[in-house]
DNA sequence: CGAGTGCCCTGACAGC
DNA sequence: TGCTGTCAGGGCACTC
């Protein structure tokens, strides 16, 4: 969307959609004018410069823009759906449509840039493809929770931007069973290395085939992303694995369905050992991952 | 306060 | 043909 960044926004609305927080504050917009075109996780990040231009930077208003599952953003009216739309100053393509048939997507604007209202957005880890991302951060983060190491990912809390499809991939990459307490996880260097490389490839690999658009979503132009065809385990239930050849599952994990192989990911054993240190030791032998 | 559950919303699809 | 039920999922409100 480089035809965004230096545009005024003349007039910023709600279509065919109730108010509510999801369009909250859309009109402090209207007369200021886009100044760059960023991203945080799943979130478009649309700092706002008044007409004025005397706000300092840390204290501009941010449109905020998440596409959800169906949300699209284009030049062309929508048949329908359409939840808001902006018009902007002269140029290109003065109208911008927002389009999100499910309504799980938000378009509104964050006063001086407070993500507050945001919750998720406020917590959120580092961006998986930066330098800010590193195994020992990541560990760290793996550290402080006990839940199941998928929920931890989707919360976007270790690491921002992993959503149902690509933690999937990750974790089966990484050979770790998605329902692995977090913390369990974090006490084996080398697993997070590897949970930590699996994300970057996978996400890294789907960018480039322009991600992966599901059966029943298509772009405008009925486009389907090319990452569809890489995929190892999402979607692949009772398919054989490509590493092991067993049958891949599903299970239905924090509301979410997970796909794994349950030999290359073996269910995690039982809690991990409460009472003292690990005296008798030993005892853990189990089999390894292979 | 951390963890777990369920809701939002609509269209595609299966089954009767 | 037409109806009903199920599923999909990012983020968050709610409950325990």
């Amino acid at each position: 969307m480089p035809w965004l960044t230096g545009r005024r926004i003349l007039e910023a609305r709600r279509v065919e959609a109730p108010p509510g927080p999801k369009y909250a504050d859309l009109p402090l917009a209207e007369g200021q004018r886009i100044a760059e075109v960023g991203r945080r996780g799943k979130f478009l990040w649309l700092p706002l410069t008044p007409p004025d231009g005397a706000r300092a930077d840390d204290a501009r208003d941010v449109l905020v823009i998440h596409l959800g599952m169906t949300g699209i953003l284009s030049a062309d009216a929508p048949p329908a759906h359409e939840r808001v739309r902006l018009v902007l100053d002269d140029g290109p393509d003065p109208v911008v449509h927002f389009r999100d048939v499910r309504r799980f997507g938000r378009f509104l604007v964050l006063p001086g840039g407070d993500p507050a209202r945001l919750p998720t957005l406020a917590a959120m880890g580092p961006e998986p493809l930066s330098d800010a991302f590193t195994p020992a951060g990541f560990r760290a983060a793996l550290r402080r929770s006990d839940v199941a190491i998928k929920t931890l990912l989707l919360s976007q809390r270790p690491v921002a931007g992993l959503g149902n499809i690509y933690a999937d991939e990750a974790l089966w990459r990484a050979r770790l069973h998605p329902a692995t307490p977090a913390k369990r996880v974090a006490r084996d260097g080398a697993r997070v290395a590897a949970l930590h490389g699996a994300i970057r490839d996978v996400l890294d690999a789907a960018i480039r085939a322009q991600g992966t658009t599901l059966n029943d979503y298509r772009t405008v132009n009925g486009e389907v992303g090319a990452y569809l065809a890489h995929l190892d385990a999402y979607g692949h239930e009772g398919d054989p694995c490509p590493r092991c050849g067993s049958t891949i599952e599903r299970r239905v994990l924090a509301g979410r369905s997970s796909h794994f192989c349950p030999h290359c990911q073996p269910t995690p054993r039982r809690a991990p050992r409460r009472g003292g240190g690990r005296r008798g030791g030993r005892r853990r032998a189990g089999r390894g991952a292979g």
